[in-house]
RNA sequence: GGAUGGAUUCCCGAGUGGCCAAAGGGGGCAGACUGUAAAUCUGUUGGCGACGCCUUCGAAGGUUCGAAUCCUUCUCCAUCCA
């Protein structure tokens, strides 16, 4: 079986220009392409993964990557997908955000020896000439059909700024670019990404007469259809500074029954035959598959010994209600008072909740526990010696654990 | 540039002088049920030294005993015209 082949079994295809012609550049490791990576943050996130995971998959079949940083792109603003109007981000946070990608990126594909190259498309486009622009490539562009594709389209009710319309226009001329420069043959991208990308290979017909090709990776979406990686709390990153190992096992770990499967085939690198094994699992069943899942995931981010050890502190946890390795909320002096500590206080100062009020209600309705014990009166108030030594395990709901210590 | 409509709490969306910390829904949080799932049901959802007080209805002023609500100016958005 073929890359392209396994791609598609595991879901990960979502469109092609052209089937035949990208199954035989990347199945014969012929083809050298490029993913961009609009640096928005300063943390890639579980969407960027599955660009990685994808580059690593056909780095390992032969075919050279491309990680495009699109530091020039991200001065405009990506209207794709989205209802309003970016905010614009000042030079100086793209330029720091570009270096932190670089840093993380570099921990999934190998950029020895030219086998993958790092490229930040500001090189080429700051530079541009803005009427020598709009004569080589404007030229070449309709707005009649830009406007009907898609991701004009949905703009169109609220709003779009000529400045986010060029945006399609600068994509394209990356891959024009990139292509001339490097040969690179194909360009992979999010499922919104598509008319974009198919920008850049008419472009490239138009300009050169040669024939490149795009292929979109399928958006992951839950069984609600909304983007998975995202949480109330924002984007789940990559970065354990951001997102710690046990937070970002514990996503996965709790992902619905209906998601479980197509989580594992598209991002995890266990073999397929394995995972058809696991279609046949439900009920209880599956929460061993979530189980496999957050491992799998939170090894290939955070390395194995990170993921052992949030496996173990999420079992302690819900089987014992404590663990070794938890969340800690470290507290001074300086938060008691008179030698105590109330338990509103404490909730707040834990970062378990985010005001007395919520520390209060959480309480009243019988969420909160201290060591296994359920907390009722809102007065309750603990001791230095309370917090000493091996400290005390505040819980509040489920889900949400720290262990309090003094320092 | 002109005309019209609009901006309300995390989001959508009621409210057009006191009964408004502001209906309803969504989302979130907590409880019950369970498998750390989903669905369902219940409670809750601005803050605080909490039967009270403080801040919030785009911004700043004003009228009034009293303003999300009325007036003035400004900012932003949408639609139509140019």
């Amino acid at each position: 079986m073929g890359i392209y082949e396994e791609l598609r079994a595991r879901g990960l295809i979502a469109q092609v220009t052209d089937e035949e012609e990208i199954r035989e550049l990347i199945n014969n490791g012929k083809a050298t392409f490029y993913i961009g990576f609009d640096p928005t943050a300063d943390s890639l996130h579980v969407g960027h993964f599955m660009a990685l995971c994808l580059m690593k998959r056909l780095q390992e079949a032969g075919n050279r990557p491309i990680a495009l940083i699109g530091g020039g792109t991200a001065m405009i603003g990506d209207p794709s997908g989205r209802t309003d109007m970016r905010q614009m981000m000042t030079e100086e946070t793209i330029q720091h955000n570009c270096d932190c990608f670089k840093k993380q990126m570099s921990r999934f594909i190998d950029f020895s020896e030219g086998k993958a190259l790092m490229v930040n498309n500001a090189d080429w486009l700051k530079d541009l000439n803005y009427i020598e622009v709009l004569r080589e490539v404007g030229a070449h562009f309709s707005v009649n059909r830009m406007l009907t594709a898609e991701c004009y389209k949905q703009r169109m009710e609220r709003g779009l700024s000529f400045l986010e319309f060029n945006y399609m226009i600068m994509q394209s001329y990356d891959f024009y670019a990139l292509f001339q420069k490097y040969g690179c043959n194909l360009q992979f991208g999010g499922d919104d990404q598509w008319s974009n990308m198919l920008g850049g290979t008419e472009l490239i017909r138009r300009k050169l007469g040669k024939n490149a090709s795009a292929m979109t990776i399928t958006l992951l979406l839950n069984s609600e259809g909304k983007k998975m990686g995202k949480t109330q709390k924002g984007a789940v990153w990559l970065d354990p500074e951001k997102t710690t190992p046990f937070e970002f096992y514990q996503y996965w770990r709790n992902v619905a029954d209906a998601d479980v499967l197509r989580c594992i085939r598209m991002l995890t690198f266990l073999p397929l035959e394995e995972i058809d094994k696991m279609d046949a699992w439900e009920g209880a069943q599956l929460n061993q598959a979530k189980e496999i899942l957050a491992f799998e995931l939170t090894k290939m981010v955070h390395g194995e010994e990170e993921a052992k050890k949030a496996m173990d502190a999420a079992k302690e946890l819900f089987s014992q209600g404590a663990a070794a390795d938890m969340p800690m909320a470290e507290l001074t002096s300086e938060d008691m008072t008179e030698g105590k500590i109330d338990i509103l206080t404490m909730l707040v100062r834990s970062g378990l909740v985010s005001s007395k009020s919520d520390a209060r209600r959480a309480v009243t309705q019988g969420g909160v526990a201290v060591d296994g014990e359920k907390v009722t009166d809102i007065y309750a108030a603990y001791t230095a010696e309370n917090l000493s030594g091996e400290g005390i395990v505040l819980k509040k709901g489920k889900k949400n654990f720290r262990k309090v210590v003094i320092k």
